[in-house]
DNA sequence: TTGTAGGCGTTATCAT
DNA sequence: ATGATAACGCCTACAA
């Protein structure tokens, strides 16, 4: 059997009550017996039972961490983000996800929120609706969302409109004047920012916006880009340039498949993928791409929600970081 | 507050035994208290405490899994099998990794067996030594190592020596006769099983083994790859082909460099990775690789786990499953 | 400084 | 079929 206070006090001449706060160094404990009942929960290798004390004091010091599905470079990155600088073994992070599951999202949403199993969310998702959000502030669950601007809830995410712009402006800067747009369909509120800083690109450099132009993908993947690349052909073979917000997979698609063509990268044709991947360096040309701090979101998200929980205010209720616009060898 | 089962009791008229039976589909209710129990619940929607119930049951219905590092794809993809097969939503993950905490290895095993935070474990790692793992076994905890034959311990594992034999079979049969083969220091039975697997193919086609052939790299990124690449060069320029067991991206930094070298792959330098990551897709010329089941590594590892957590004896103490040999355009 | 006692929300064993 | 009652292992007033 386990080892519990109880035994450890038996040994020790003293109550439960007294090992426990040695345990927990409480103040106002002899040190002599401080000492002997140390020494004893040493031997007896003694470890708390989390469940136990997790029902004693309301508190499961584990944080909840919900992402949409563990197939994407992005979600995963931000991950490892978050459990690097996991202020080492304070909490535990349970891991949950919202594809492929029996139950909706809402439902996990609800069940979280209410089963007491952690003390914490931290959301990873684009397309999650606010309204869904809502539950874990009605519970008073603390909880930040990451990679998507949120009303209701604190959140932290990159300044996509801007990373838009900077990748936009640095194409038409090289002369390009017909630049389609990729964007992805799954991912809601990003994929609408990023599109809207392209737009605003080409309007401060006075180039009309073309709604035809703009291309939509399913999904972030390869195939993706494989396949878009002829539309983009179809509907105007003067493009000569490809911003793609909707992920370096994509980009990477595309320029395989230009390539395959025989259309020169970036001579004939530039591309601007988004968000960095380990990938994008290994496709050549080299990707050009717009960098999102994947870690550095893990890391806040990480610190701001172990903030709240444990009662510090810390005052940001939204942290937007910068994206970085880093140049290779695809435009 | 939370509503407990109390509430509902009180409303109900019953005990809250009664509902506790009830919720947990427990036989002997009668049909008239059940409806007017789950009824009841349904309004005030009632979510049991997991901790609580934890806590009475002993069970805290979640697994650990262990892992070494989330920069690894290999890691992630099975996690991502786990994850996928998770019986839904009856088992919780948590997540523990062992690089970069504050406690070693040995520390996180024996807290993990003994703080009764996890009914199992699941380990992805191939350093960890055997005498480390036995703490679960000895505090009877379910357990299975993944990516790694264990003698101590059930677990699920790929037949490196057999990928490794396709893998050189095929260069041989090429025509290739100075063969290369770079491993890797970080991982430790699988290298070797692989670096045999290589031996023995050679043998079996006559041919002499070099071990000045043999390189050893750190760890598996691009870097190393390019790094290598030199090396091999200067021991023996006559190389016409590479096997790589360190992994994919060794081998693709191998391709990046011969390339910038001038060295055509695969006509001068033939280059046969190991695992198969997504990025084996997007090097050019694309690699030819052996595939690692990682999504049905993680499924058989949930799937054992639960099993013997939930005390069926499936059997299976050991799981070897089939590498496969895919032919791109590197050899 | 330490012990007593009660409670955290469930489950499980008896009775009834 | 349901109700008392006692765990589960720990924490925390409050009392001594």
């Amino acid at each position: 059997m386990a080892v519990t206070l109880k035994d450890i006090a038996e040994r020790a001449g003293v109550t439960s009550a007294t090992v426990s706060m040695v345990i927990n160094n409480k103040p106002n404990i002899s040190e002599a017996t401080r000492k002997k009942v140390l020494k004893i929960a040493g031997e007896l290798n003694y470890y708390p039972n989390v469940i136990a004390r997790g029902l004693a004091t309301r508190k499961s010091n584990s944080i909840g961490v919900i992402v949409p599905n563990l197939a994407s470079s992005f979600v995963v990155r931000v991950l490892q983000g978050i459990k690097s600088t996991n202020r080492d073994i304070e909490y535990t992070v349970q891991l949950f996800d919202t594809v492929g599951q029996k139950e909706s999202e809402s439902q996990l949403f609800q069940r979280l929120a209410r089963e007491r199993r952690i003390d914490g969310v931290i959301l990873i998702s684009s397309t999650v609706t606010d309204e869904e959000l809502v539950i874990f502030r009605e519970e008073s669950v603390p909880s930040i969302v990451v990679a998507r601007k949120c009303e209701e809830l604190d959140s932290v995410y990159v300044n996509n409109e801007g990373g838009a712009m900077d990748a936009t402006d640095y194409l038409i800067k090289k002369g390009h004047r017909t630049i389609a747009c990729v964007t992805c369909s799954k991912q809601g509120l990003p994929t609408s920012e990023r599109l809207n800083g392209y737009k605003l690109s080409l309007k401060r450099n006075t180039i009309p916006f073309r709604q035809e132009l703009v291309f939509e993908v399913e999904d972030d993947n390869m195939e993706s880009g494989l396949h878009i690349f002829e539309k983009i052909r179809e509907v105007d073979s003067s493009v000569s340039a490809i911003f793609v917000p909707a992920g370096d997979m994509v980009a990477i698609g595309i320029i395989k498949e230009a390539k395959k063509r025989g259309v020169k990268v970036p001579q004939d044709l530039a591309i601007v993928g988004f968000d960095d991947i380990p990938a994008a360096e290994v496709i050549e040309p080299e990707l050009t791409t717009v960098r999102q701090p994947k870690l550095e979101m893990g890391d806040y998200a990480i610190n701001m929600i172990v903030d709240k929980i444990e009662g510090r205010e810390s005052g940001v209720k939204h942290k937007e970081l910068q994206t970085q616009f880093i140049i290779r060898e695809s435009a």
